[in-house]
DNA sequence: ATTGAGCTTCACGTTAACGTCAATGTTAAA
DNA sequence: TTTAACATTGACGTTAACGTGAAGCTCAAT
C-alpha cells in the first residue's frame, strides 16, 4: 500500500501542510503515524480530502463536511444503523440537489439581467447604421 | 414609492440590522437617508439584497458579490463600456455554470458511495429469508 | 411631556479557517 | 557525519463577516 507524506498531499491538493494538520486537529482525518511520529497518508485520506475540498468549494463548512466524511468512513453494520445511514445520506444528497437548483435559478436571473445589456448593445449598433 | 426601515428588511430577510449596516459599510448598498439620518430602503435595495443572499448561500464571498451587484447597478453607457460589462457578466455566468457542474459531479460521487450501503442492505435482507 | 421602541455611530469582541513563527526531531544524500 | 530538506508540536496572529454593547438621537403613542 502506497504511503504519502503530508507535503506530498499538500502539493497534490495545492494547499499548505498547515491546512491538512488543521483537518486532523478538528477530526476530519486520522492518519496513521510511523515510529518517529510522522503522518502516513494512504488512499483513504486522499479520498477523504477530495470530498473535503469539493464540499468546501461549494458552500459547505467544515462541520457539515465532517458529518459527510464520517458518514462514508465508518461501515454501518447492523440493519438499523444501515438504514439510518442511508436516510442521512439521502438527506445530504437532496441538500446538494437543492443547491444545484438554486444555482440554476441564479444563473437564469443573471442571464435575464444580461439581456438588458444585450438589447442596449443591439440598439447602439443599429443606431450606427 | 414604498420605503422600508432597516428592521423591516432585516425581518423580511431573517438577518440582523447589523448585517445590513455591514453591507453598507463595505459598499454593497447605498440607501438614501431621511432628514434625521435614518436609512430609507426601496425596491432597489430589496433586489440587491436578494442577489446578495443568493450569492452567499452558494459559496461566493462578499467581495465577489460586490462585483456582481455593482455590475448590475450602474448602467454602462457607451459602446466600449457596454461590451466590457457584457464580457464580465458572461464570465460570472460561466463561473456559476462551473459550480453547477461540479455540484453535479459531487452528487454523483455521493450516490455511488451510497450504492455500497444499498447493496449491503439488500444483502442483509436477503439473508433474513 | 414622557416613555419606549427604534434609529444612529463608534468601537471592541467573536468565530472559522487557517497563516506564521519558534524550537526541536528525523531522514536521505553527499 | 554533517548538512538540507523534511517532519513534529505549541502558540500566537490574521481576515471575513458579523455580534454586542454603549451613548445618544427620533418618533409614535399615551
Amino acid at each position: 500500500m502506497t504511503r504519502y507524506s503530508i507535503s506530498e498531499l499538500a502539493n497534490y491538493f495545492n494547499v499548505t501542510t498547515r491546512t491538512i494538520r488543521y483537518y486532523e486537529e478538528i477530526g476530519l482525518l486520522k492518519p496513521e503515524r510511523n515510529d518517529s511520529g510522522y503522518r502516513q497518508f494512504t488512499k483513504k485520506e486522499v479520498t477523504q480530502l477530495q470530498l473535503i475540498f469539493r464540499g468546501k468549494k461549494y458552500g459547505f463548512n467544515l462541520d457539515e463536511i465532517k458529518e459527510m466524511v464520517l458518514l462514508f468512513d465508518e461501515d454501518p453494520t447492523g440493519h438499523e444503523q444501515l438504514k439510518r445511514t442511508i436516510e442521512y445520506g439521502e438527506g445530504k444528497i437532496s441538500e446538494v440537489d437543492q443547491r444545484i437548483h438554486e444555482l440554476q435559478v441564479m444563473k437564469g436571473e443573471m442571464e435575464s439581467l444580461m439581456q438588458v445589456f444585450y438589447d442596449e448593445l443591439n440598439q447602439l449598433e443599429e443606431d450606427e447604421l
